[in-house]
DNA sequence: ACTGCGGATGTAAAGGATTACATTTTCCGA
DNA sequence: TCGGAAAATGTAATCCTTTACATCCGCAGT
């Protein structure tokens, strides 16, 4: 390759990574030679150079929950742009999960991770940059970024909106035990309930389509309640059918709010209110400061961003 | 690390790759320093010195579709237990994207692609090896191996099903025109049309659930045929929603069979009948293959695994 | 004409693990 | 006790880029 151009491999490695050093005719002759060869730079190559892998690892709990899609394809955006590689491990809520992305980080495969995950946590050292998103880590920890917005708030408006609009026996089907988003969301609802001087009532699901279904069921088999604040719209959309599929009319018989405003929401029936997540831009704002921390400047930050309550059919007036 | 255990760093190499042929207490000591210092090999000093990188591309059209959640989780399992790694690309079907898996390709990140993806080819050398599953690449090409079912054949199924419970007008909501997918499942749909001598009739969509539900309010403003066959699950979902919004009573006033099988498919309502593809053994089988293949063995060769159909609630008999 | 400087390029030393080959140690049999 | 094979370990080259430093060239200033 560089004998093709006839000069040194340290004046290719220049004409790529600085090409105004190089004088003009060598480095369209270098060009040329890389047309001609189709010539890539070794990876693993660089990678043990310049100690870094230029490689952000991504950890998801769940790759089927079609709300990561949206962040991740924000995620890999702003990635391409800075040159960057993504790593996406599907990494279960399991306490072995964690061991597995630090060896990653720490074999120099990866030089940070993007956590969408709040199980898992940097380990106690802890020498290598994170940001999470969406879900914190249950334990708070000052150096790290998060990048998310205000789950509490959130699920406090949410029920708001269906206090707002009549209803009184207010479930709320709340997520997984494990997970700090499950806490925060009922912390909200639980707000709003005392607020409204109503009594907190809870069905339990873990987040997928089966749960949701599953629940609705048991409502429509005992006493319905005037309306359900589910902690995503998985479950929401199960407990739509659910109903559906025991003949409970909604809104008429029972007013249903989701959370996260997944792809599909818009399209179910009846169409489904719900509180909007801004996925793709805390996709990409994640991307860019753990790109910035890991240059160095950036210091930890909490950054919150605002959400919104979107009314569609599935609630209504009482 | 080496000086602690107090041997040369070849021996801690040997101890770690093949311990046999060390002393046992040498290894021992080397394992107690490892324990100690939480040594973890370098990654890119390995791929650099190896000329290979243990990982494989996995390159998806679109992350947010959940049919290919389990089919990745599938690969991951068996690549795990290899002590494979796994590049998770989300690959729009554009024509640029095909030059990007090369360049990791070529740039030694990874030693093969699995691809879920008819559209990018391995360009014309072809020199490193790739596994296609479920979407074939358009242009058959005899050394590149196949994993998936006979999409026409699991088509011209759904449809008989269709037909033998007495449906006569029956549309096929087809996906985006650019994907074989399309076309199998167009043409298993056509050959059971001609066959029970009934005319084909066509809807478009693009594998999108909001496609789906668009597609059924112009059916429900339109006459309505007896039966809808979508070429997957998302637009079936999305079919159902549209016709219970537009107050079409699904399977009494038409009936809906989809395609995939994917995890929300029995929690909808009506449940949706479907053709079920195993996508986890998909998944395993396609990286199994690509691994052995990469190892030197196995020849390139075309695995069809068996479909089946999946009656559910979503089909009456008429 | 010589010094000095800046620009362009080459030289060679990392970077960390693997592995062929060399060396040392161990152990057995004669 | 010694030779020699086998076992264990060390030495050093190698993988390919990057980059500090050395070198070389031409040109301007004195």
């Amino acid at each position: 390759m560089a004998r093709i151009a006839g000069v040194s491999t340290a004046t290719v490695s220049r004409s790529l990574s600085a090409p105004s050093v190089v004088a003009q005719d060598t480095r369209s002759r270098v060009e040329s030679a890389i047309a001609q060869t189709g010539y890539i730079a070794n990876s693993a190559a660089q990678m043990l150079r310049r100690q870094e892998a230029r490689t952000v690892l991504v950890a998801v709990p769940d790759l089927g929950n079609t709300f990561f899609s949206e962040l991740i394809s924000g995620m890999e955006a702003v990635a391409r742009q800075s040159g960057v590689a993504v790593l996406v491990a599907d990494v279960p809520r399991d306490p072995s999960a964690g061991k597995r992305l630090v060896e990653v980080l720490n074999a120099g495969r990866a030089d940070g991770a993007l956590l969408l995950h709040g199980a898992m946590l940097p380990g106690k050292g802890g020498q290598w940059t994170a940001v999470t998103v969406c879900e914190e880590l249950s334990r708070p920890t000052p150096n790290t970024t998060h990048v998310g917005i205000d789950n509490t708030a959130a699920a406090r408006e949410a029920t708001e909106h269906l206090v707002e609009r009549g209803h009184r026996r207010i479930v709320h089907l709340a997520g997984p035990a494990n997970t700090i988003l499950t806490r925060q969301r009922k912390a909200g609802y639980e707000v709003a309930m005392r607020q409204a001087g109503l009594k907190a009532t809870y069905a339990s699901g873990d987040f997928s389509t089966a749960s949701g279904f599953t629940a609705a069921k048991a409502m429509a088999q005992g006493e319905l309640p005037d309306a359900v604040f589910c902690a995503n719209d998985e479950m929401a959309l199960g407990l739509l059918n659910g109903f559906a599929a025991h003949g409970v009319r909604v809104p008429d018989a029972v007013s249903v709010i989701g959370f996260d405003d997944i792809a599909a929401a818009p399209w179910s029936h009846p169409t489904l209110s719900t509180v909007h997540q801004p996925r793709r831009e805390m996709g990409s704002l994640a991307m860019e400061r753990l790109l910035s921390e890991l240059q160095g400047d950036a210091p930890a930050e909490r950054i919150v961003l605002p959400h919104r309550v979107v009314p569609r059919q599935s609630v209504a007036n009482r």
